[in-house]
DNA sequence: ATAGGGTTAG
């Protein structure tokens, strides 16, 4: 009998023709690898049957590392179940194959399944799995398993290491990282790229960031992914200034930054606010080409957003091709930090009209832009169109609801709703209702809500603050000291406030009563003229939450050189009539100061941008874009 | 013959 001839399969010396009754002419390559037969099968694998092509073990694994790469999960079962009936079943090196298969492809489970029926494993069989769990963030089973192997006697590689210490850097296992760094020494692992990367990134992780820095110098060969590793740390860690520094280093020396390279930077602008140098890094990354894939797009629209530019935002936002979930969400929380509430719910009717499904971060922005903007049917009903969606309310969405009950003045409402929760409140609900009642001035229920904060979160100093300032204004001066007291006594501290303006390619950075810029005098003088200007026109210094015991003289004094108000002296002095002025805060705003900034803004007709931990308060024409509602 | 490290929203 006369055999049909085979089909040349790609990577393949042999060059025959195939000529049969199938309805297929032609070659088997790499680019119809998992093309479908008329039988729904894949046709390679029909074309085996038929005897058309005697299959080796190459075939197999190619076919096995198309589905991998595409992540074809239902072509690779097809593949699996032919690859079991064929006579290369029992081989380590294909069975190893199809696990790491269903490991990418997503099934873990099943990848688990085929490593525990294993007769025979190997290093890689471990390494793969490993590499799976370390993908999946079960950091804890990959460093279970890496043991495992170990103990087996079989001698891990470089594979193996980097996902090792990629999963101990995940948990932040020091003590697993550094036993992980000594077997890559005595196995002589330590000078490849990948291991020197990877140990890079877990000494980081662990916050030993001294070690990670000494590492990085001694690598002897670096890639782009050491730089980004050490890079990424410096944001994380919120050292935005080394970040830049890394970067312009790494492209000294020639590296090509990578969408990695350009995501973490722009990170570290948008928590600095710098939108100067935010913006010369995305030009710089537009000038060499580099794609606006999501990942990076999203980051870009979240700098913009955080550094004061909505309108950059915006425009990234629409020049992304590929949108995903974390693209929508970062517009949105754009929006919602600019007190933008109509702007935020348009966008997320937009969502939902393309058909885009939210997650619960979605509903999250949207929920925080419409208690900050005082909607308060809307955010009650969207908070019930999460079922409609499918989408469990977690305890963020309760705080939400707290603040959005609270802010609008129904107190006793906020409270039944803590009470009817399905879950327990957490020192955030209460920390929202607490705000509510320092807003609406009612000192019980404010008591009461701090109370419990008190007891389940006792190391934030932010209640005492918020109670202490509510007995204040209410003139419960003994009430507020004890507060104050309680707070001294058990250690607390308050974190210092600091603001910071960005002008040209400088950042000038300024606390309280701050004594150390150059241009102090002026400053001083600066402030000090404004106030009195302010104060002719309406402002009245609000020391309702200094401390009790000083007088009233030494209150208002003590108001007066806050970091902020000195941030904006130097900024009138420093920048050009009629620009806006930005000026960024790591707290929130006091009521002083925004009563003054109001006034500032109307004065000397600037707009002024003050960016505090929770939002942008846009001063314009004597008033705030917050409606002081904040 | 099979495999790897670094990134985003709240």
């Amino acid at each position: 009998m006369k055999r049909p001839p085979q089909i040349p399969i790609f990577h393949r010396s042999t060059t025959s023709y195939f000529h049969s009754a199938l309805p297929f002419s032609g070659v088997i390559d790499e680019n119809n690898l998992l093309t479908k037969a008329p039988s729904g099968n894949l046709l390679v694998l029909d074309l085996i049957d038929r005897r058309a092509i005697e299959p080796d073990a190459r075939l197999y694994v190619d076919i096995f590392k198309r589905c991998t790469d595409q992540r074809k999960l239902k072509e690779g079962r097809m593949a699996h179940a032919h690859f079991l009936a064929s006579r290369f079943s029992h081989y380590v090196v294909l069975q190893n194959t199809v696990m790491n298969m269903y490991a990418k492809c997503g099934d873990v489970e099943m990848a688990r399944k085929l490593f525990g029926e294993m007769t025979e494993r190997d290093m890689v069989s471990y390494t793969m799995l490993i590499t799976g769990y370390s993908q999946t963030s079960e950091f804890k089973e990959a460093l279970r398993l890496y043991v495992e192997m170990v103990k087996m006697g079989l001698r891990p590689n470089e594979f193996t290491f980097g996902s090792a210490l990629k999963s101990a850097g995940g948990m932040q296992s020091e003590a697993m990282g550094r036993g992980i760094h000594g077997a890559c020494v005595k196995c002589g692992c330590e000078d490849n790229v990948y291991v020197g990367s990877a140990l890079v990134d877990m000494y980081a992780r662990c916050n030993k960031m001294a070690e990670a820095e000494i590492l990085f110098e001694g690598l002897k060969i670096k890639n782009e992914v050491s730089w980004n590793a050490l890079i990424a740390a410096y944001t994380r860690g919120g050292e935005g200034h080394n970040s830049m520094k890394l970067f312009s280093e790494m492209k000294r020396g020639g590296f090509r930054p990578t969408h990695f390279t350009y995501s973490s930077i722009f990170a570290a602008c948008a928590s600095n606010g710098a939108l100067e140098q935010g913006k010369w890094v995305h030009a710089d990354m537009v000038k060499l080409g580099v794609q606006l894939i999501a990942f990076v797009g999203n980051t870009l629209v979240d700098m913009y957003g955080k550094a004061g530019s909505i309108e950059d935002s915006k425009k990234v936002f629409d020049q992304l091709e590929k949108k995903d979930v974390v693209s929508w969400n970062s517009m949105l929380t754009a929006y919602a930090q600019h007190g933008l509430g109509q702007e935020t719910i348009d966008l997320f009717e937009e969502m939902r009209a393309v058909g885009f499904q939210p997650d619960e971060i979605t509903f999250l922005c949207v929920l925080n832009a419409c208690s900050h903007t005082g909607l308060l049917d809307k955010g009650l009903y969207y908070f019930e169109l999460m079922k409609k969606y499918k989408l469990e309310p977690d305890i963020t969405h309760y705080v939400a609801i707290v603040d959005l009950l609270g802010r609008a003045g129904h107190l006793e409402r906020a409270e039944r709703f803590i009470k009817e929760m399905p879950i327990q409140p957490t020192a955030a609900v209460w920390k929202a209702m607490l705000g509510a009642c320092r807003i609406h001035k009612n000192m019980e229920l404010g008591a009461y809500a701090a109370e419990r904060v008190f007891e389940l979160d006792p190391h934030d100093s932010g209640p005492h603050m918020l109670l202490s300032n509510i007995y204040a204004s209410a003139g419960r001066l003994n009430d507020a000291a004890r507060v104050r007291k309680m707070m001294t006594e058990s250690g607390i501290k308050k974190e210092p406030a600091c603001s910071w303006v960005e002008i040209g390619n400088s950042v000038h950075l300024f606390v309280a009563n701050d004594d150390n810029h150059p241009q102090r005098k002026e400053i001083r003088v600066m402030w000090e003229k404004l106030r009195d200007e302010i104060k002719k026109v309406g402002y009245v210094p609000d020391t309702s939450h200094v401390l009790w015991y000083v007088d009233q003289q030494e209150r208002e004094e003590r108001l007066q050189y806050h970091s902020e108000k000195l941030a904006l002296a130097f900024a009138l002095l420093n920048t050009p009539k009629g620009t806006p002025i930005s000026i960024k805060k790591n707290i929130r705003v006091c009521g002083d100061c925004h009563s003054a900034f109001k006034f500032v803004s109307k004065l000397v007709n600037r707009e002024i941008i003050l960016r505090d931990t929770n939002r942008f308060h846009h001063f314009r024409h004597g008033s705030c874009s917050c409606r002081d509602y904040w």
